[in-house]
DNA sequence: TTGATATTGATATCGCGTTATCATACACAA
DNA sequence: TTGTGTATGATAACGCGATATCAATATCAA
């Protein structure tokens, strides 16, 4: 891939402009917008192109197909909601987490996903289900 | 499913023996120790009853198909060898993460994985190219 | 503007984990 | 022990995400 055409500066915006993890499919509807009859294969071609580049990183959540965001973040970590199932970025870490290993293991890193309820789905459901964070909580 | 085949307490028993969780594959092997002719057809058919019944759960980290364990553990995480790629329980948890989430999310629950060697593998490690612990540790 | 060639879009195909099929073997109640 | 009906094993088939194919199109150096 060399040439700089419509289609692979659509896909690197639309993922740039979700500043969350995309699936390919999602990549695809956001770059539609700019490029109506892009295809799902030219998707595919350019989110690898772009991630064995270094612009793209790959994020793997625990039963979810590969996303892909924008490389150069920092260690950070991830969130789905439940109503969406989208994921954001989470930029927090709860810091060194080696102590938790068994005896004799070693640990050189971490992967942590948080689930709940994202702004706007949280927001919609104060209206119909009431307070939510009475309950609860417990395992969070 | 309702009679007790030998394939079925193989399949049971390996799992439970393992402690920690087991991809179909690995169950197979393991329980071909007890009923050699045994097929992964019957491997998947019996997790799945297993699962259903609330026997087994199911296992997601990222990136990785689902493994199988004993359910009735309580809320735990999991730990990846980067060698062996085995899966371990790990009885410790870090707490209440709802504060790394951003404003306006709610967290009800989160999944950890931790990476590094496990006892095994860290042991033969440390014979083979000396001293680990001094360098890495960064994003542990 | 033109020509060489990389890229695209439609779609067939792949890879692989998982499930369905079906004849045979086995569990278990009687 | 016997009979009935479920479970098994071998393997074909499925589902689906991802890739390969290839004619048509678009990019970009000249």
């Amino acid at each position: 891939m060399e040439r700089n055409t419509r289609q692979r500066s659509a896909i690197r915006d639309a993922i740039a402009r979700a500043e969350r993890p995309l699936l390919p499919q999602e990549v695809l509807d956001a770059a539609q917008a700019d490029v109506p009859g892009l295809g799902i294969a030219t998707v595919y071609r350019n989110i690898r192109s772009l991630t064995d580049e270094g612009e793209l990183s790959e994020v793997n959540l625990p039963g979810e197909n590969p996303r892909f965001e924008l490389a150069g973040h920092q260690h950070h970590h991830h969130f789905q909601c439940r109503q969406c199932q989208r994921v954001f970025d989470v930029h927090a870490c709860p810091g060194d987490l080696s102590r938790l290993a068994p005896q004799g293991f070693t640990v050189d890193n971490h992967d942590l996903t948080l689930y709940g309820s994202c702004k706007d789905c949280a927001a919609s459901q104060v209206k119909s289900s009431g307070r939510r964070s009475a309950g609860g909580q417990s395992l969070a």
